[in-house]
RNA sequence: GGGCCGUUAGCUCAGUAGGUAGAGCAUCUGGCUUUUAACCAGAGGGUCGCAGGUUCGAGCCCUGCACGGCUCACCA
């Protein structure tokens, strides 16, 4: 107390004073480099021990207040709890009767509002707000996805039941019984008449407005993530909380399903697990069984397996997993991510591209309700696709005239490199044509496409797995679809030659000698597959996350992923 | 892997030229029976990411490390 009076008083600790204070800081740290650190007990499983045994004054306060509930007759861990409505429910039936009122209005609105539901509602939630005045008291209870404001008296609710309710924190599971009614404010609430203790919270949840800004925080331990965000106050318009993230993200999949099942395809699940990585360009995880003493691969695609269904005779089918590549990490890569596939006989890319601008366009409609999405700092219009093969998009988009090359060019060897140099752009020279064709395609074009655009006539040399344009050979029947810069889908009338399935896997293996990690493993088992016949046949993925990234207007990957992978916590 | 930025109370954030670390929420004590980022009065709470270094003195300057973010590269 003295040393703060002080402090306003002299501005500046005299020479002297400062000179001691550097001294026994000194000393201090002398003393503490002798005493040796205690190594914390790492836990490389579970990460970082839980701080319930640190001495942090809130955590304490709220282990007694757990004892004092205990000691009241009330379970700490009561098994359950009968609703007879979630608080999501209430909010969707009787929200109409909400708003400021004048008071006749208001009389007339809780006269019905008293006796709606028999006078006995039940609901259960997460404190979230807490407002006490004497004897009477507000708070906030929460389901996850709505708030609904409930109001004590201490004569309503007992002796007992106001005890209880001072003993509660913020965070803590409680379950009560009431009539609802509107506050002078407008505020549709629950008069509490009982109270039933569900669980407690001992560790203090976060800022109960601005939530949870920390990045790392909310990805390693997403559950407070959610606990805190749907709470802040702080939200754009139009931002969704993250539960409400991954609500939609749950709503996509659904309708996904959906969609493949009315139309007859059947869903299947292939192997996540495999001999073989093959079926994309990716490094693979490798994992070992024991008792057959073989590795094995996490998927990288599952692209092989479901054109085998296609070959014994499943006419149309999908699978929605995850693929696993060991590759790095950025905004719109996690290793483990999940895929849309599917398969249908007797067709091609061409339908599968109005297939994917219906299903897409559903999705927008279901998810978004406008075709006018807004993404990050600009609008994608769903209304607005485009068709371009490879080399078109390249000479559209072109940033110079005078060293434009030709269409022709885009398939010469030496107009490549030249085009390439033109660009600054360096290339491995171990790189084929097709290889490079792709790489000036990156460079120039995919910067430029926000709106849906399907990307087709691919070089062959980029698609072991496609089948050749027969009017020119150098080019397979491919698409894929960007949005927002990123790649969403890959498509293509599947290549069911054996024989010039087995010339292309052969050609992949002789990359992967030059060095090529990524280039594709042969699949003998598949080449059998073929060989007894595949129909024509059109195949596509869609990468669901990123998806799901454009349908919440979400920045990362790592936004739409429940548990990203992250270093492991460590000290 | 390269570059840039960040790491301060449970949470959100300030922090002066290097001179005893601050605010709001949360917590504690008291008051308040329709409040709502409740309010009023008071109080407690920090190994300033970690380890070294420079200095009489470091949250601040230097070096290294850890974790994270953005970005480029690699990579579909």
């Amino acid at each position: 107390m003295e040393e703060r009076v002080r402090n306003t008083i002299i501005s500046e600790p005299s020479l002297f004073i400062r000179l001691f204070r550097g001294f026994s800081r000194f000393l201090r740290r002398i003393f503490a480099s002798t005493t040796t650190k205690t190594d914390s007990t790492k836990n490389f499983l579970t990460g970082v021990p839980v701080l319930l045994d640190q001495d942090n004054d809130q955590i304490l306060q709220r282990k007694r207040h757990l004892a004092e509930i205990v000691s009241m007759g009330h379970q700490a861990y009561p098994n359950r709890f009968d609703r007879t409505h979630t608080i999501s429910r209430i909010i969707e039936q009787y929200h109409s009767y909400a708003g400021k009122k004048d008071e006749a209005d208001l009389q007339r609105s809780n006269v019905e509002l008293k006796v709606a539901e028999g006078g006995q509602v039940r609901v259960a939630g997460r404190i979230m707000t807490r407002r006490l005045m004497g004897k009477a008291a507000f708070a906030h209870l929460s389901d996850g996805l709505n708030q609904l404001q409930i109001y004590l008296r201490k004569n309503d609710v007992g002796e007992s039941g106001w005890e209880l309710y001072q003993k509660l924190d913020l965070g803590d599971w409680i379950g009560v019984t009431g009539f609802l009614f509107i506050t002078k404010t407008g505020e549709l609430s629950l008069h509490v008449t009982g109270i039933q203790f569900l669980a407690k919270a001992l560790l203090p949840m976060p800022d109960k407005y601005h939530g949870v800004h920390d990045k790392e925080l909310r990805y390693r331990q997403r559950y407070v993530d959610l606990i805190a965000s749907s709470a802040a106050q702080e939200l754009l318009p139009g931002e969704l909380t993250t539960r409400e993230v991954f609500e939609k993200r749950a709503q996509v999949i659904r309708e996904i399903r959906r969609f493949f099942d009315d139309r007859g395809y059947v869903e299947v699940e292939t192997p996540m697990l495999s001999p073989l990585a093959t079926g994309a360009a990716a490094r693979p995880f490798v994992t070992h069984h024991y008792a057959l003493d073989i590795d094995l691969y996490a998927r990288i695609a599952p692209e092989l397996y479901l054109k085998r269904l296609i070959a014994g005779g499943f006419e149309k089918v999908y699978e929605i997993n995850r693929n696993f590549r060991n590759e790095g990490l950025s905004y719109k890569h996690n290793p483990e991510f999940t895929m849309l596939e599917w398969y249908q006989a007797y067709s091609d890319y061409i339908e599968l591209m109005d297939l994917t601008e219906e299903l897409i366009k559903m999705l927008v409609d279901k998810v978004s309700g406008t075709r006018q999405v807004p993404y990050l700092d600009q609008t994608i219009d769903f209304n607005n696709w485009q068709r371009l093969t490879m080399r078109d998009a390249v000479l559209k988009y072109w940033p110079e005239e005078t060293t434009r090359p030709t269409l022709e060019g885009l398939m010469d060897r030496k107009r490549l490199e030249e085009a390439a140099a033109a660009i600054d752009l360096s290339c491995d020279p171990k790189l084929n044509d097709g290889q490079m064709l792709g790489e000036i395609f990156e460079r120039i074009v995919e910067p430029h496409l926000i709106n849906p655009t399907f990307i087709t006539e691919f070089p062959t040399e980029l698609s072991p797995l496609s089948k050749q344009k027969h009017e020119d050979p150098r080019f397979v029947e491919r698409f894929e679809l960007f949005i927002a810069n990123m790649e969403i889908a890959n498509a293509f009338s599947e290549l069911n030659d054996p024989v010039e399935q087995r010339r292309r896997f052969e050609e992949q293996m002789r990359l992967r000698e030059r060095g090529d990690e990524e280039a594709m493993i042969m699949d003998e088992d598949y080449i059998r597959a073929l060989s007894y016949g595949m129909p024509p046949t059109g195949g596509e993925g869609i990468g669901i996350d990123r998806l799901v990234m454009i349908l919440t207007n979400q920045r990362s990957i790592r936004d739409v992923i429940l548990f990203p992978h992250m270093r492991p916590e460590s000290k």
